[in-house]
DNA sequence: TCTGGGGTCCTAGGACCC
DNA sequence: TCTGGGGTCCTAGGACCC
């Protein structure tokens, strides 16, 4: 029996969650701005008609969206992680085996879906849409790469109407040729350049491309590409990397910084997110780099940035700790004299915190076990009455260094006083 | 004034070993 | 003529993803 991957795309997610709360805003253009208001990261349909690019600096388009009339968001993580969980409970219902891929895209196994699967997905997408208010696109193919691409054709061809199945295609390889080369997924900017000048526009003509060749230019991660555009996969269920092998935390400041004592501030704030997450995924840390940056797009200003690392023994979880490397590791990084842009805090080398390697001379776990529950005790709370609740005095309490976040929408979902109300008039 | 944040995997090359 | 030949481990950097 032959495989059959789905995947399922929410359509302009982050605009359309700015939506589902403001149906004022129904067929009215839509775009939603990176953290720090830096730059455009999503858009709706009618804002992509107005030829507004992803990625572009907000400041540059400013006026251009103004005089278009188009709503403006800063990003509001809460809603779209709220949402997106709310997606992702309506899929499981449709397959044994989910993959929750990104924070609006899941594949999803229909192997076994009698009937081809297309129909299957229509009634997932119907569902969807009136369970979340989220439209979303399906596509199918044997494997991963064909059905992202199937997903793409499922958004471009209004007849598709938002699901596609390129397995059910009377002709795939026409599909195929439609499909620009740098559009196609694992290949990059980069290798697209490349490719394109050795005359290679299409995934259609990648497929067909000499083996040897792509092995030798773009490693076995090409190859792999390459064959799971003829069919054959080479990314299924099996090797989902379940725990992430490093955790990071960092943010560019809402003002330049030039005060060590407002990047202690930030670093240990940055150390407590990265501690969170940490230990939500049950792992404990053997090393902590810290980094700080100017800004680089101030070609005049004084440039500086640098990073340093400390191993963590016996690996922790205990925020004090982390603290402590972070805030010793900032005052060796720290220099005079230069405005800072951004900073960031990471743990790599973590371990499962239990069964994890002791040395012969290491305080054995009933210490430990003590920072455990304390750390235990102190995301309880954090989680039940919301972030920052109880904090470590060293993040600050002014915060004069944080984000800028002026247009953000009310986070209607997760915080109470913040919930839609609905009025009879 | 003003340009995101958070990840993964692969490869090449150096250090070191016998 | 010819200056061993493999291994392993680690790290930095590149390339990619959303």
């Amino acid at each position: 029996m032959t495989s059959l991957f789905a995947l399922v795309d929410c359509n302009s997610f982050y605009a359309s969650c700015e939506r589902v709360f403001r149906p004022d805003l129904r067929a009215k253009p839509i775009v939603v701005l990176s953290n720090n208001d830096g730059c455009i990261i999503a858009r709706s349909a009618e804002a992509k008609a107005l030829g507004i690019s992803m990625g572009a600096p907000y400041f540059k388009c400013r006026d251009m969206l103004r005089r278009n009339g188009v709503a403006v968001f800063s990003s509001n993580y809460a809603l779209y992680g709220d949402l997106s969980s709310r997606v992702m409970n309506v899929l499981e219902r449709f397959s044994p085996r989910l993959e929750v891929y990104s924070i609006d895209e899941a594949f999803l196994d229909l192997s076994n879906v009698p009937g081809g699967g297309a129909h299957h997905a229509r009634r997932l997408r119907a569902t969807v849409l009136r369970w979340t208010g989220i439209p979303v696109s399906v596509g199918l193919g044997r494997t991963r790469t064909l059905a992202k691409i199937a997903n793409r054709f499922a958004k471009q061809q209004p007849q598709c109407r938002g699901v596609f199945n390129l397995e059910c295609s009377p002709k795939p390889e026409l599909v195929l040729s439609f499909m620009p080369v740098r559009d196609v997924w694992g290949i990059g900017r980069r290798h697209a350049r490349r490719l394109e000048a050795h005359g290679v526009h299409s995934a259609l003509d990648f497929r067909d491309l000499d083996s040897n060749w792509v092995k030798r230019r773009m490693g076995v991660t090409g190859l792999h590409t390459q064959l799971e555009l003829r069919g054959i996969s080479c990314f299924g269920w099996d090797h989902r990397p379940g725990v992430r092998k490093s955790v990071l935390s960092s943010r560019s400041f809402g003002r330049p910084v030039e005060r060590v004592a407002e990047l202690r501030e930030a670093v240990a704030y940055h150390t407590e997110r990265a501690a969170e997450k940490l230990r939500r995924q049950k792992s404990v840390a053997s090393g902590v780099t810290v980094f700080l940056e100017t800004n680089r797009f101030a070609p005049g200003a004084p440039q500086y940035s640098n990073s340093g690392f400390t191993a963590i023994h016996p690996a922790s979880l205990h925020t004090p700790i982390l603290l402590g490397a972070a805030l010793s590791l900032l005052d060796r990084l720290f220099r005079e004299g230069y405005q800072f842009k951004k900073c960031g805090v990471m743990f790599s080398g973590l371990e499962q915190e239990r069964g994890r390697w002791l040395s012969l001379f290491d305080t054995p776990d009933e210490v430990h076990s003590g920072h455990a529950q304390l750390m235990q005790t102190l995301d309880g709370i954090n989680g039940r009455w919301g972030r920052d609740t109880v904090h470590f005095a060293a993040s600050g309490l002014q915060r004069t260094w944080t984000m800028r976040q002026e247009m953000r929408s009310p986070r209607y979902t997760s915080v109470w006083s913040e919930l839609p109300v609905a009025k009879a008039e």
